[in-house]
DNA sequence: GAGTTTGAAACT
DNA sequence: CAGTTTCAAACTC
């Protein structure tokens, strides 16, 4: 009967370090059951810190480096991979399960689980974290070889914990996510603001103020991407409630990009600039440290996404006084089309005031991006969900809600009053809003090539054994950045917003 | 400590 | 392979 709970009697028994099942079977058939051997130099190494890498939980803080984990397993019986000690290869001793099947005496039980696993996947028992060939991981200073970084051989999927979290496997294994990682909202990555509250508060060592790192963390950046509008949505009882805040930037959250779009932990980025450019800028101009990110890091910046949306809003609207002014006696159309504020229609005004905001965030520049109240504000009479939404779903709220630009023209401008007129302005609108795109979105594809080339490239060469300065010797930025428009990529107009006041394209 | 949330594993 | 269910750990209250 008491075959559950422990048949091991754990209160009995001294603590004995883990036992770890014979290591040699990794690959091989299921052998007959051995005696458990004290722990040795095993290989599946059960969520081991990389070097030098500060372990997330406070536990792991406090606690010696070999203790065991303890599953609590009630309906596995500690033969399937939700069992943390069978996973890693360890029997049961000591743990809080239930009708466990994972103890020395069962061995042939636990062999025939172990091979139907295999079965199905034969490197299920393959240690989660890989380290890079060589066994220093970290960089030991700005002169090093590139960091092998240490990564997660599956990669985690975690959707709404940013990876800042010990749901996720990367985070919980203190790995920075790779390519191999499938997440969605990804924080947990070099430079993240979000990934460094995090470790301030492990430094702090105050596990109130980690978990309060994690929550700022988390819930105050994940923005209105990926996971939002994931049709992947689960049913939870107060999934709402959690709600899916803007980014206290305003910004348009940087893990859009990043999204599916692992680079690889082992790769560096030539700059790892944030969304904004600066955060890790300035990180990295301290430490050289090991950096992943997407290829588009640093490519995309909240000033372009705005020029983005202006020039788009202000090509519609050119459009429109255009054929008008072909249509009617011009001098009206142009009169009225800058009497900015003046137009009382509604729609018109709503789009001013969001073109207004956008001025306004262009004027400040990326430094100073709007807080999301003064944005919410802005849209708040539309935005009736009250999710607030990135620079780009604005505009394209914006688009939607006026219905058609159209609209609003034919009440400004009584004259055109024809419906074909209005629908010849509402294509002319539509071709000129989409060859805008269009060429933005190339330019943002081949950014995101060149700087993957760029990156691979640099990585292979500085694993070539190379460095002498403190600073990688990647191309200037001016440099880099070029490198689009060189390419044949002709995008005149986005292209010529692109440019920013430093004169540098981006 | 109970209940909820989360994401990996298992299943279909 | 994608969607769903099961499971146990992490987390919140």
């Amino acid at each position: 009967m008491e075959q559950g709970r422990n048949q091991q009697h754990p209160q009995q028994q001294q603590p004995k370090p883990a036992i770890l099942a014979p290591v040699g079977e990794m690959k091989a058939p299921a052998v007959a059951p051995q005696q458990p051997k004290p722990p040795a130099p095993a290989m599946p190494v059960p969520r081991q810190w990389p070097m030098a890498i500060k372990p997330p939980s406070t536990e792991a803080k406090t606690v010696t480096p070999k203790k065991k984990k303890h599953c609590n397993c009630r309906n596995s019986k500690c033969l399937k991979m939700y069992c943390e000690c069978f996973q890693e290869l360890q029997f049961c001793d000591g743990c809080n399960c239930s009708n466990c099947g994972n103890i020395v005496g069962n061995e042939k039980a636990r062999n025939e689980a172990m091979e139907a696993i295999r079965q199905r996947n034969p490197l299920a028992f393959q240690p989660k974290i890989e380290n890079g060939p060589s066994t220093h991981n970290v960089r030991k200073d700005t002169s090093g070889a590139v960091p092998l970084v240490p990564k997660h051989n599956k990669g985690c999927h975690c959707k709404k914990s940013g990876c800042l979290k010990k749901y996720c496997e990367c985070y919980q294994a203190n790995v920075l996510c790779s390519k191999n990682c499938r997440c969605m909202d990804c924080k947990n990555f070099e430079g993240s603001e979000e990934r460094k509250a995090l470790v301030q508060g492990d430094y702090a060592s105050d596990g109130n103020k980690t978990q309060q790192a994690a929550r700022v963390a988390i819930n105050g950046t994940i923005g209105s991407s990926g996971y939002n509008h994931s049709p992947v949505r689960r049913k939870r009882s107060r999934e709402d409630a959690v709600g899916i805040r803007i980014n206290s930037e305003g910004s348009m959250p940087e893990t859009q990009f990043q999204q599916g779009n692992h680079a690889d932990t082992s790769l560096l980025a030539p700059y790892s600039t944030g969304f904004d450019g600066h955060s890790a800028a300035n990180s990295q101009s301290k430490s050289y440290n090991p950096i992943y990110r997407s290829p588009l890091a640093n490519t995309i910046h909240l000033s372009e996404v705005n020029d983005l949306v202006t020039q788009l809003v202000t090509v519609c609207r050119m459009a429109a006084a255009t054929i008008a002014d072909n249509k009617v006696d011009g001098t009206t159309v142009e009169k009225e089309f800058h009497v900015n504020g003046e137009l009382s229609n509604g729609n018109c005004k709503q789009q001013q005031l969001s073109e207004a905001s956008r001025m306004d965030i262009l004027t400040r520049g990326c430094s100073d991006p709007p807080n999301s109240n003064e944005m919410d504000s802005h849209w708040s009479d539309t935005a009736k969900d009250s999710r607030p939404a990135s620079p780009t779903t604005q505009a394209l709220m914006c688009d939607e809600q006026d219905t058609t630009f159209g609209n609003d023209y034919r009440s400004s401008y009584p004259s055109v009053s024809c419906d074909q007129d209005i629908s010849e302005i509402n294509a002319a609108q539509e071709n000129l809003v989409l060859t805008g795109l269009r060429e933005y979105l190339r330019v943002i594809i081949t950014r995101g090539k060149i700087n993957e080339h760029k990156s691979s490239s640099e990585a292979a060469m500085e694993l070539d054994g190379r460095q002498h300065g403190a600073m990688p010797a990647f191309a200037p930025r001016e440099v880099r950045e070029n490198i689009p428009s060189s390419n044949g990529i002709e995008t005149p107009g986005i292209n010529q917003k692109l440019t920013h006041d430093d004169g540098s394209k981006r």
